[in-house]
DNA sequence: CTCGATTGTCTAGCAGTGCTAGGGTCAGGG
DNA sequence: CCCTGACCCTAGCACTGCTAGACAATCGAG
């Protein structure tokens, strides 16, 4: 019985290791560097073991990103509650998102650009992303306005960061005036 | 004289055919179908012939978001000045712009999310780049608001478009609401 | 008209990718 | 002590972007 037990702790140990050296991988050198042999070499182990983990490639982006959605979720909470006011609220939320984007690239990529082959905005949904959306939903109702959805307040507001995030990151955008595109962002759209 | 017209006459055809065959097998198939080997196939060339073209499969890429680039510029100008009152141009400019990114997903791909090789935001940055984000910039300044620099007012406009386009296109976002979310959207940033 | 040079294109191949079939090794239970 | 089954690795498949080198067609000079 124990022997089990141990065997199922140091394959729930390498299944975790596994993720956070891709995760490591990628932000060192993109996801493009994660390949399964690089993968399976610094993991120490051969690459058909990665297979007994995950069906595929995606499937460990996917993990990658379920990892990044429960740490985006908590400093998004922190920051909001931090913070005062519903529109100071909403500037720190947009803040910490933002933040998390610059400075987890690689994860946010797997979390909105990659396909890790996760479904959203269904039932189907893995629990940190619907939580992810669920921080940001709890700060926002108050500053969405009368007469407007929540839900689709949220869902804009989340659209205009993620577009900043994305074209700042892929050089789209002068990095150097990214504070007072957020600024002007969240000064229109928390119009209360 | 003539011959050697007729030559690069030919090589201008043959060019134009490569990127157009990209486009289409990306529109059809997705990028992950564009291998040099099927392009080469549908040209009735062989591969190293897309190389005396260009560099490489990036600068294939870049061509097709060139050429997208240019449509886009193209419809959103038409989009606007078919509309009246600086609200109902800047309405106008998002709809022509989402609808684009709708009806040509792979080359909005090419554009803003793949890497081509393209310079943005920068002097060396390709005419038809600047000229789309100049057709934007046309038709916001007078919503802009005042004290705000018009520039800034266009990226956060563009950024936030972008966004609503990307998670719309990866199924982040429901698509039934898509026309809500950007009628509440435009409705906030243009907010004079 | 012939012959060398140049231009253009193709075949074949390299190093790398994600993924998998099959064989071998080693530990656990009878 | 041996057999069985779980585990892992080697080797390989079909594909990718890209390129070296052979070959053929065309051009200009004599």
């Amino acid at each position: 019985m124990s022997v089990q037990e141990r065997k199922q702790r140091e394959r729930a140990d390498r299944e975790r290791l596994i993720v956070a050296t891709a995760r490591e991988l990628a932000e060192q050198q993109g996801w493009d560097a994660v390949t399964t042999r690089r993968l399976a070499e610094r993991i120490e182990y051969s690459q058909p073991v990665l297979y007994s983990h995950f069906r595929g490639k995606r499937e460990i982006i996917g993990a990658v990103a379920l990892q990044g959605a429960a740490e985006l979720a908590v400093s998004m909470r922190a920051a909001a509650s931090a913070a005062d006011g519903p529109r100071g609220r909403a500037a720190a939320l947009a803040r910490a998102y933002l933040d998390f984007a610059l400075r987890n690239p690689a994860v946010y990529e797997a979390m909105f650009q990659l396909d890790g082959g996760l479904a959203f905005a269904q039932e189907s949904t893995p629990q940190p992303l619907k939580d992810a959306f669920a921080a940001l939903l709890e700060n926002l109702e108050e500053v969405a306005g009368a007469g407007v959805h929540p839900g689709l307040f949220t869902e804009v507001f989340w659209a205009s960061l993620h577009g900043l995030a994305t074209l700042t990151k892929a050089r789209r955008l002068p990095p150097e005036d990214a504070e007072r595109r957020t600024d002007l962002l969240v000064d229109r759209l928390a119009s209360l």
